[in-house]
DNA sequence: GTCAATGCAAAAGATTTGCATACGG
DNA sequence: CCGTATGCAAATCTTTTGCATTGAC
């Protein structure tokens, strides 16, 4: 068992006293969500979770995981990404400490976190100006894998150019 | 006349040379469209875009309003700004050379423009770290009005709690 | 005259919602 | 037991698309 970070079961019990302490129901197909978005490693959509926790518990409905996601997203153990595109991505907040950007491969069709500490200062400080207090931050870059284009092969994402 | 600045018929002439460069039709639609993006002073939805060019042309449809969205696009003479809601928000593109990031006020429902110079900067040091070529950025803050719920009301968007 | 552009209405696709039923506390 | 959470299916809402017709060049 990993002694540095919190395991899955640490934090499926936080997610369990998150939801009683806002009176909401621990319920199997809450849970089921959570482990399904816990053992996703990377950014997923609500349909992707939506399988992945019918694996777990075959009654999950699609209603109860978009009804699931923003009280996981407000309990802080999920993340929203929004890059844009007519979906939304969420991924498993394990151990981010600092603001994270997001730099999207239209190639690759993947999406990097980075950490940028500095966002932290940088809206507060364009939001002083305008006399409002910073709720949330986005900071993404689009890019293109030119390993892919040139080469054939992105070393990164295995992908191969088609 | 404005000295300075190209005027809304000086640059209808760059979307009509654009338009025949790319080999595409001057249509009284698509120029209905432009003169509607152009007399809009702030964001606009496709629906906004949709009923102002109808006051100019009548004719105008829905479909050819979200045809004539990217083009307007790709001109450069319009930017699309996506704050992640479930509508994309546009504007005209009159002078802006920076880089422009965006405030977005939960309580004046307000998109503030903001330039952020440093952002060619940074967008390209990271994808760079990744191999990758800058191809689009941006940089979001969404924020809260004090003022509006304290005082109950918002000098700079001159909004009124409810 | 030719073929791109248009309007219309239907389709698409992610997310939300109404409602009767099931189940957690 | 009470009331919240659920599944299902229908609804929503923006954006896209197929097709017959119109109009730019």
């Amino acid at each position: 068992m990993d002694a540095e970070s919190k395991t899955t079961t640490e934090i499926r019990d936080t997610f369990k006293d998150f939801l009683s302490s806002k009176g909401l129901r621990v319920t199997n197909q809450r849970l089921a969500i959570f482990d399904a978005a816990y053992e996703h490693p990377d950014h997923f959509t609500a349909e992707d979770l939506l399988e992945r926790s019918r694996e777990i518990d075959d009654s999950v409905s699609r209603a109860t995981v978009y009804r699931a996601l923003p009280i996981l997203t407000e309990s802080g153990l999920i993340r929203e990404v929004d890059v844009g595109r007519d979906y939304k991505f969420y991924m498993a907040n394990r151990n981010a400490t600092t603001f994270q950007a997001q730099v999207i491969c239209l190639d690759c069709d993947k999406i990097f976190e980075i950490d940028a500490p500095f966002m932290e200062w940088y809206g507060k400080t364009v939001a002083d100006k305008l006399g409002l207090n910073v709720e949330s931050q986005r900071l993404q870059v689009t890019a293109r894998c030119d390993e892919l284009q040139t080469a054939g092969i992105c070393k990164r994402s295995g992908k191969k150019a088609s």
